[in-house]
DNA sequence: CTATTTGAACTGACTGGTCAGTTTAGTTAG
DNA sequence: CTAACTAAACTGACCAGTCAGTTCAAATAG
């Protein structure tokens, strides 16, 4: 409320200009960001202090302050910083609409290697995306529903090209196809190092093989 | 540690008599567990404090250490608590070997009944499992352990009486199936209220259907 | 080309408050 | 009678957010 640095924080979370901001700050920021992922992906939001956050980032606390309003403003920026990320991985699969089965295949590739790269933030976001209420949760809302709009589409090409199970949702499968990469992707990294990328990717695809109501262009 | 109440505490984290204490007693952590589960649920481990578990249960904070040792100590056994619920149901499931895939659809379906009964404790499973470290990192990989088994099994069951592809391990099927039910079953409850139990349990079940190798009992 | 000014970016000590865990003396219920 | 529980005060650590002051690069002036 009271804020009056010298001169104007830029604090904003609304920003609207990334780009025109000059070159210290954007980099102070991304070292923000990958500082706080990792540290609340470890021991989550809550559990993660400011001073820590800062320390790590090699900056000081008041220049978390100075950068992001609050705590949770610099929580609610990083979730949008890495689902930015995720989306543009997932956005990156060339729509051949030669086969869709394939689309979608390689789409949960980019979902595991993306898991893979940024597990603190894939831990951030099941640890707080299903609390209610939460601080964040229309910035979750918002965000869930862009990735979720992406699986959609990868869903209705091949439902597009093959017969499909009717009595299969769009929405469940859309729900459960996000939901197991993470899961799994997560699972890999704390449980099962050893697990493949391509035995990760198949078992999440297992669903769509069964959503499609199998014959023709299935194999060979 | 320095832990010394009046009398002795109960508050052992390797009780081995449940059923032997007074009743007074499991009441209390009746009451204790139903509080921390929701309170937890909702704002995490690190965002409860003691004073808030005891209110809510009814108690005094004085009787939360009489009981347990500890926050954490608390927290491990209602970790335990719940898992042990989970288990139940779905080891109620007979294993009539009738039909091995309607087994494993039932039991997926105890599952989502569990998510919609304690979707507090789902919030909490799925907060902290992944986090690493942790104080209850070998509490969560003994329960995933025994959750696994139980699933694997199941899968077992129908790899045994269906053709199933090779290129899906059973491992990482296991994990995808385990995640996805809890991920479901959350996203049920946060985003889609309207969503009901057979969408939910017949989007999971379309990867064991992709699991199965085509052919018989797919349609008429 | 040097001196001065400006203000965004950053610093870190400080404040007011919170919390886990402890302790104690007394009360209740089985 | 004794285990279980209460109530309230206390400790020591910790933490989000604040703010007066510092740095420095770029703009402007002489």
């Amino acid at each position: 409320m009271t804020t009056s640095q010298s001169g104007d924080s830029p604090a904003g979370s609304g920003d609207a200009q990334k780009k025109l901001r000059p070159a210290r700050t954007n980099a102070t920021r991304q070292k923000l960001f990958e500082a706080s992922m990792e540290l609340i992906g470890e021991r989550g939001a809550a559990g993660v202090t400011v001073d820590e956050i800062a320390t790590a980032a090699g900056v000081s606390k008041g220049t978390v302050y100075y950068n992001f309003g609050s705590k949770s403003d610099l929580i609610a920026q990083l979730l949008r910083h890495g689902v930015d990320i995720l989306m543009a991985r997932l956005l990156s699969v060339r729509d051949d609409s030669a086969d869709p089965l394939a689309a979608m295949e390689e789409m949960i590739g980019q979902a595991m290697d993306f898991m893979a790269e940024y597990p603190s933030f894939a831990r951030l976001w099941v640890s707080e995306n299903w609390r209610t209420p939460s601080e964040w949760q229309d910035t979750f809302a918002e965000l869930r529903g862009r990735l979720l709009a992406v699986i959609g589409s990868a869903i209705d090409g091949v439902a597009a090209a093959y017969p499909v199970d009717p009595a299969v949702s769009r929405g469940s499968l859309e729900t459960a196809i996000f939901g197991a990469c993470f899961v799994v992707g997560l699972d890999r990294q704390t449980y099962n190092p050893e697990r493949t990328r391509e035995q990760s990717v198949a078992a999440i695809m297992a669903s769509m093989r069964g959503y499609v109501v199998k014959q023709p262009p299935a194999r060979a």
